[in-house]
Formats: structure tokens, C-alpha cells, sequence
DNA sequence: TTGAAAGCGCTAACAA
DNA sequence: TTGTTAGCGCTTTCAA
């Protein structure tokens, strides 16, 4: 019954055809039939269930959707930075769940922060023809993607907006979101806070950035270059630049860590230190067991299920034949205070 | 320049014939040239090339693949349990990467452990004529691939194996290294050690209370029914039950824990009793953060990477032709120790 | 080396 | 209500 070794393509798939001969009708009933047309007569409709269940037909979506007049191919794709980041999968997760109910599939691709590469798995999703895009971009020019919605793809940019391009977007309010965060910092009575940041490039980063410029301006205070460190990518250049700054002569008494990673970076600097409970941190971005650390991180979080489920809100309205004019929505950031955003600083001079 | 309103399915996209009739060459030649055939005069070539990038040409995969002998759709499907959780998502962006290096895309689904929902997603995929799926199956009863197999479409079962089907496999040595584990905590002292286990149905949950109880048996001890608790789902039902076990009147002194989310859930409930110096636990999968955690977690860890790298090679094997009989893999777990498992029993009867 | 004709599996348009 | 014919965009086959 059960084979040792693989059968493979000894067998070819039943089509419409082998269904129609063997219930007797003709290929355009079983399509009918198939596709779910209510003209058929219940007693050819059986016929032809059964027919189909016998030789185990499977629909071929790519002849159907080369034949349809809408061309739909059932398949959208989801682009973002790296699926194996918990942002990003909580976010493909999400969205895989809507498409699912819609008898839709996802095709996924990461790009790591790399411009051209988002450039090349967005033209190899047009391939596919796909039925729409939802894109959390790299690059910061997305005329390139001008044929592809002039032939019907409708995109959605998410985290990160459209550039020389009109699309919608969902994004974050990260400005507004880390203006807050370190205002929660001075009002702990800190003055020398510390910016870790990651790519320049990066319009997230970059409103990060603006918004730590906010909290300072506001508090009276100017951005002392020697306490930003940018273009940060990883833990261990976070915890490397954090343990820097640590260590020289006027070390900032608070940081503002503006992603995850350099959030777990500059955790391993303090700890290194051992100045945990002098040292206080904001993070940005929510992260697992960030509430179980000692002390617990306060962070400002994104709301990685809320961006998702407007974003394919808005994506299928668009294929579903929205064409109003392009929509942005705006998803407000949470503060959630743990602990280490609460720690005040330590009077004398010299930490350590 | 750039748009106010989206514009939407106004321009229809370029096709070889198209391309064809710019370059002033047959549709046959722009084939040629498309996919690379050595046979074409260059002069030819460069004008094709020409008109395909002035019409911004992207060939139509799905039709490609209707005509084609082999009929692949460059397509492979992966299948797992939930894309948003960390050990998942770092086998699908390992596949990923790799599936992009032969010019393949995924298709990713979850099913969260419903082996109704991972038949209709499997048999989904079948429509999208996927030349490939790696599974990580929720079901023990795999006999409805029967057909696809048939048709030539290779599946690799990863984390668990195959039931009632022959086909490839890449598993974690989950027995042995939960075995290794629970001998650890039996080394430092402990003879009442509890355990947590995911859903009975799951093969690698068995597997992991087999190792439990092996180790049990290796040191002579027998299993304590009242010391078990399985078909844990989540971080709250894993605290709930190890919360209850502290609390009883022959409360354990150390806990293994099977699964990620169990492990947190008990080093919440630990924490919750101030009990973290106290009471000894070994987790089975790592996470991030382990580390950071005080006490640090000691873990057997599954290796994700090494996984989906053996999964994806043995799946293009098969792809490429290569029918020998079906292969089983198996990667070693490897034990992490960090603090939380090296804890010895306290001696006091009653630890509060 | 190049091209013409047929047809992959399906749906649109129309006829019976 | 059912069937026939054409053809989606491409590759195969075969002829030039």
C-alpha cells in the first residue's frame, strides 16, 4: 500500500477534460460546475462532482487566471525587510490569515535593507502577476514600480511611505512615538540621553531621530553629536557603540535605542557593566520577555497586528476596484513603562 | 510627474508578441531570447533586449508553465505550523533565500497545528501547480499526498514525520536531546522533575516525553503522573500548570520544559513565587533573550537553520530528477547551559 | 539560425 | 441549460 521508494510523475493530473469525458458532458458544464455557476442542472452538477472527486481534480489556477479576463493569478505578495524579524512575521502572519479567507495565497520575499534587492523581488513578483503588493521598502525611489500599477497591481507601502510614487500606506507614528519616549526620559530628570540608531537611509530611522531632536528642543536641550550614534544594524555594533559611549569620559545617564536589536545591544553594554540600575533605557519597538529583563524595558511599541490588518483592508478595496485617490492611515505607537525607563540618574560624575 | 490618483489598469502590459513586433523578429525569437537559448544572432538578441526593456516586458510565468514540458511554475509551497513564531520563521527565511538563489518564489501557509486547515492549505497549493512543498505536519495521517506525489510533486516533512506516506524527512533528535536534558537536571540533584508538554498528538511531543521518560529510567526513577502535565498550548495554560505544580504539597524542584512558550510560562510562574534561585529548569527549543534572563535559561536547542538548510537541498534534489528512495535526516539538538539548570534542589521539604 | 503552426488548461463569447 | 469555438501568453515541434 505504502510505496518504499517515491512514485514521482508517473501519474499526470486529471483536467477539465478527463473530468467531461468521464461525467459525460462537455468542458465549458465541468467549468461551470467548478466555478461554482448556479445554470447547471443539480443532477449534471453531481454528475460532474463526482467525476472530479474520482480522478482527483485539482483546478489549474495558472490556465484560469491566463484565460480570465481579470487575469488574477489568486496570489498577492508581501515584501519586508526579513520574515524571520517577529515585526515582520507577526505582520506576514496577519496578513496571510486575511488572504487565506479570500482564497488567496501569499507570495513572501525579504530584502534585508538592500535597495536593489527589493528592486529585483518586486519585478520577479510581477512575473507572478500578482494581485497586489504589500511593501515595507528599502529603497527611497519607487518610480520603478510605475509600470506595474499602471498595468493594475495595486500597492501598499507599510512602516516606510512611497517615494516619487502615489500609493497608499499604513505607517506608524514613530516621530510622535519616540518625541514621547524621551520625554519620558528628561522627565526622570535625565539631560544626557543617548541616541542608537539604525541606517540613515531608513525613513523610520529617520523620524526616529527627529523625533528624539523634538523631545530635546522642547526640554531646552540641543542634540550633542557625541551622544548619536547612527547606521546601526545589529546587536553587537549597538552594544559595541552603547559600551563606547559608556566608557568615555562624559557618558550619556540615559539611552533611546530606536529598533529591537539595538534595544538587546545596548541591555548586553549596561550589563556588561553591571549598571543596570543606573543606567536607564527606552526602547523602540515591543520585543518578547522585554517585560521578564531586570529590570523589565520600557518601550514605545508598534502595533504590528493593527498595520497589517489596514493594510490588507486597504489592498483588497483595491482589488476589489477602489480607485479613489490614495489613502494614508496613521497607526499611534503605545508607551509601555517596565521599569527601565524609570530609573533616575545617578548624581555623581563618574559612574563607576 | 507622479499622480494624485492611483491610476488603475489603464495600460495593459507588453507581450512577446508585442516585444516581437518592435524588434521586428518572430515570437519564437523573442523566446529564444527571453530564456536564454544560445541559438540567436547577437545583433538579434540586442535588439530584442531593446524592445523588452523599453516596453518594460516581464514574462508571464504562469503561462510560461502551462505550455512547458515540465510545467513548473517556479513555485515551491512551504507549510508550517505558524510563520510568526521565531523557529518557523527562521526555517521559512532560510528556505526563502534559498528558493530565490534558483529563481523560485514561496508560498507560505499556516495552519497552527489543525490538520483540517493543513489539508486544505496542502491541497490549495496543489492548484497553484507548485513544483515542491516542505511540510511541518499537524495531521498523522498523510495518505491524501498520496496524489499529489503521484503527479510528481516531491514533499520533505520537516520536525515531524511522515504517516501512512513514503517521503523525505529532516527531524531534530528530540527524544535523545530531551533525554540529555532531563539527565542534566538528574546530575545536579534532582529526582522530582516535572514535565510540560505540548499536545499529545504531536510527534515531537511524544518524542520529547519519551526522552523524559527514558532519562527517568536511566536513573533509576520511575515517571510521577502527578509531575506531568501535556497538551499545553500557550505561555498562560504552561504558567497556569507549573504554577499549580509549585503550589502543591509535593511541588517539584526542577521542571522541563518541552516547548518554547512552556518554558516562558514557567519561568513566569517561578518568578511570580520569587522562587528563580530555587527551582531548576531546562527549556527545549532556544529563544532570544535566554541569555539575558536571570538566571540565564538553560536549554537543548533545536538547530532552525541547519533544518530548513538540509530540508531545501533535499527538496531541489528532488525537483532536479534525483527519484532514489526517500531519505531521513536527522540533526542533532544541542544542550545549552546558562544557569537556570544547574540549580540544585533546595533541601528544605517545604521551599516556602 | 529563424519562423510558422499547434496546443498547454482554462474561460469568454456566442450559438443551439 | 448546455455546448462549440476561439484564444489567453507562452513553448514545443517541425519546417525553412
Amino acid at each position: 500500500m505504502v510505496q518504499t521508494v517515491p512514485n514521482r510523475g508517473s501519474v499526470s493530473r486529471a483536467t477539465m477534460k478527463d473530468v467531461a469525458a468521464l461525467a459525460r458532458v462537455s468542458l465549458k458544464t465541468v467549468s461551470r460546475v467548478i466555478n461554482d455557476e448556479p445554470t447547471v442542472n443539480v443532477e449534471l452538477v453531481e454528475r460532474v462532482r463526482r467525476a472530479a472527486s474520482q480522478l482527483h481534480y485539482q483546478p489549474h489556477l495558472g490556465a484560469s487566471a491566463l484565460r480570465r479576463r481579470d487575469g488574477r493569478s489568486s496570489t498577492i505578495a508581501v515584501l519586508l525587510e526579513d520574515l524571520s524579524n517577529p515585526f515582520s512575521a507577526v505582520i506576514y502572519r496577519v496578513l496571510e490569515e486575511m488572504s487565506i479567507a479570500r482564497g488567496v495565497s501569499v507570495l513572501g520575499g525579504s530584502f534585508d535593507e538592500d535597495p536593489q534587492r527589493e528592486r529585483e523581488l518586486t519585478l520577479r513578483m510581477s512575473r507572478y502577476r500578482v494581485d497586489g503588493v504589500i511593501i515595507a521598502p528599502a529603497s527611497r525611489d519607487h518610480q520603478y514600480l510605475r509600470q506595474e500599477q499602471l498595468a493594475g497591481v495595486p500597492f501598499v507601502f507599510i512602516d516606510r511611505p512611497p517615494h516619487l510614487l502615489d500609493a497608499d500606506a499604513v505607517l506608524s507614528d514613530s516621530r510622535v512615538g519616540t518625541r514621547d519616549g524621551v520625554k519620558h526620559l528628561m522627565k526622570h530628570g535625565h539631560d544626557r540621553i543617548a541616541f542608537l540608531g539604525d541606517l540613515t537611509t531608513i525613513f523610520t530611522a529617520q523620524e526616529r531621530f527627529n523625533g528624539y531632536s523634538d523631545a530635546l528642543a522642547i526640554g531646552g536641550l540641543t542634540v550633542d553629536p557625541r551622544l548619536v550614534v547612527r547606521d546601526l544594524r545589529t546587536v553587537e555594533a549597538a552594544q559595541a557603540a552603547a559600551g563606547a559611549l559608556l566608557d568615555s569620559s562624559n557618558a550619556p545617564t540615559a539611552f533611546f535605542a530606536a529598533r529591537n536589536p539595538l534595544t538587546v545591544g545596548t541591555v548586553r553594554a549596561i550589563r556588561e557593566r553591571g549598571l543596570q540600575k543606573d543606567i536607564a533605557l527606552v526602547g523602540c519597538d515591543d520585543f518578547l520577555l522585554a517585560d521578564l529583563l531586570e529590570p523589565a524595558i520600557t518601550v514605545v511599541a508598534q502595533d504590528p497586528l493593527a498595520i497589517a490588518r489596514e493594510a490588507a483592508t486597504l489592498l483588497f478595496a483595491r482589488i476589489d476596484g477602489e480607485n479613489g485617490p490614495s489613502q494614508k492611515k496613521i497607526i499611534e505607537m503605545t508607551f509601555i513603562a517596565r521599569g527601565s525607563g524609570e530609573i533616575r540618574p545617578v548624581p555623581s560624575p563618574s559612574l563607576r
